[in-house]
RNA sequence: GUCCCCAUCGUCUAGCCCGGUUAGGACACCACCCUUUCACGGUGAGAACCGGGGUUCGAAUCCCCGUGGGGACGCCA
């Protein structure tokens, strides 16, 4: 088998959102997979949607995904890796030129109204067009026959000249991608499904170069999930874009994860799978013929089992990240102790690393809000008054010195009492915290040190 | 309107190619257990072969027709 040459082609008009990404990723995936070869080549030929901005967006965003590229332009934008440049369309026109030529001294090319056409061969006829409203020149040719790898054979006809070049004189996204495949000798075009019909034009313009046309293999879409509506998923979907949950520091490799399993499988029951194992076992034949619904609960739940697992260095490192980026972040992270301690009492609680600053305000402020809700449940449970105003008394002579030590503490107050270690973490809680979730109260308690927690007891019980 | 693709729990999917399963897993949801709250975890429940015809002893699986969903019909990419 001949090496392996795959590319990602965007334009760089617009947001870089999953769709894209999956299609990157099935791209990269089956590179690798194969030993083949990954290109990132920028098809930027509407010069007027196309943006400096949307081009860096989908540098940051497939590095930030941990998809390199072997050929294409550097991100840093000192020049291009590969030999078969340049990598951006715009760059490209010569290219583009001789190939037009080729084609109309071939016959097959023609203008009219100041843009260039490619012509299809067979006998012309005309017919009134419903859908456009107008009469139209047909060709009589014979279907085309695409042999996809995903979807098997599709018939297509094709049977009306179409734009190569625009009267502006520049040229038109199916030519160019034609063109620039052949040239960079791409082997297998692997893309959204929404190209398929589009490829019967392709499979002409090959046969119009004398070319022999690369594999196809068309895959499914992402639909939005019920509840965002119907169609395809769009980047004015909550959750489209990548950059969305880069800010919210999900782990990339979660999130490659996911979309990986969107449209393809391993075979088995596995689901959260190492990069490398994926590599291993993706293939062409095993991607799914049907759309996928996108479903962002199921990317959170991995999210939060990637977390779990993060070795604590690597989860302060993303926690610092976070921080960095809040509001009040500096303070958050002015003692280095005490935030590594905070952070990983939150590590395996949270689902993302953006619940952070919310899961963790008490540690770092005195007015943290009191939720109402959470209020009202627990003061209307047993006397909290009264356990509150005992906890208060025996929190002064009480050894703060580790979680074990106060937990015997509460405890012995509680056995004191008749009573159990919970008629009294409730109330402590909520008083300390505002909230009803979190780390033990144990930790909470040692953490905050004695002098805070007196302090939030008693102006809680004043208040109360 | 025309053309193309697709069809298993609410969602992602295994099983389909090479007909015989109590139709399996995961997310979500519910219950219980664990428990010092909240999560995690554990156990369990509910939940699907779109419909109709064939073929066959036997169909989720093969064929046809409906229906439904998606996509494409630009001098956008």
């Amino acid at each position: 088998m001949s090496q392996v040459r795959v590319r990602f082609a965007p334009s760089p008009t617009g947001f870089f959102h999953i769709g894209s990404a999956r299609t990157a990723l099935f791209n990269w995936l089956y590179a690798r997979h194969t030993g083949g070869t990954f290109i990132l080549r920028i098809e930027d030929t509407d010069q007027a949607r196309n943006s400096e901005q949307f081009l860096k967006l989908i540098y940051d965003s497939l590095t930030w995904l941990g998809m390199d590229w072997d050929e294409g332009p550097k991100p840093d934008g000192t020049g291009e890796r590969g030999s078969f440049g340049p990598y951006r369309q715009s760059q490209r026109g010569e290219i583009y030129q001789r190939y037009k030529q080729k084609l109309l001294d071939a016959g097959r090319a023609y203008e009219k109204d100041g843009a260039v056409w490619f012509k299809l061969l067979g006998e012309r006829y005309r017919i009134f067009d419903d859908h456009r409203k107008k009469e139209v020149e047909k060709v009589k040719t014979a279907p085309v026959v695409i042999d996809d790898k995903i979807r098997g054979q599709v018939e297509r006809q094709e049977d009306e000249d179409f734009v190569i070049f625009r009267s502006d004189g520049n040229p038109v996204f199916h030519f160019v991608n034609v063109v620039d495949d052949i040239e960079m000798k791409v082997s297998h075009i692997i893309r959204g499904e929404d190209h398929l019909s589009n490829t019967s034009k392709h499979v002409r313009l090959y046969e119009g170069f004398g070319v022999t046309a690369p594999i196809f293999a068309h895959i499914p879409l992402i639909l939005k999930s019920p509840e965002m509506g119907q169609g395809k998923m769009s980047k004015r979907d909550k959750g489209a874009l990548i950059e969305e949950y880069q800010q919210r520091h999900f782990l990339p490799e979660a999130l490659v994860n996911y979309l990986a399993l969107l449209g393809w499988n391993p075979g088995d029951d596995r689901e959260k799978m190492p990069i490398a194992d994926i590599i291993k076992l993706f293939d062409l034949p095993g991607v799914n013929q049907s759309n996928a619904k996108f479903d962002g609960k199921k990317l959170s739940h991995l999210n939060m089992v990637y977390l779990l697992e993060q070795p604590a260095d690597r989860f302060l490192v993303l926690a610092k990240e976070y921080f960095a980026r809040q509001p009040n972040g500096a303070a958050v992270m002015a003692n280095e102790a005490y935030f590594r301690e905070i952070m990983l009492l939150a590590q395996p609680k949270i689902k993302s690393v953006d619940e952070l600053a919310p899961y963790t305000v008490y540690f770092f402020t005195e007015e943290y809000p009191i939720d109402a809700k959470v209020k009202d449940k627990v003061m209307a449970k047993g006397d909290p008054k009264a356990r509150l105003a005992e906890l208060i008394a025996a929190v002064a002579g009480m050894d703060f010195s580790s979680d074990a030590a106060i937990e015997a503490g509460i405890k012995s107050l509680a056995e004191g009492k008749g009573l159990g270690f919970g008629d009294y973490q409730a109330v402590a809680r909520l008083a300390v915290t505002g909230t009803n979730a979190g780390p033990s109260i144990t930790s909470i308690f040692r953490v905050l040190g004695k002098e805070r927690v007196l302090t939030r007891l008693g102006k809680f019980a004043a208040m109360a």
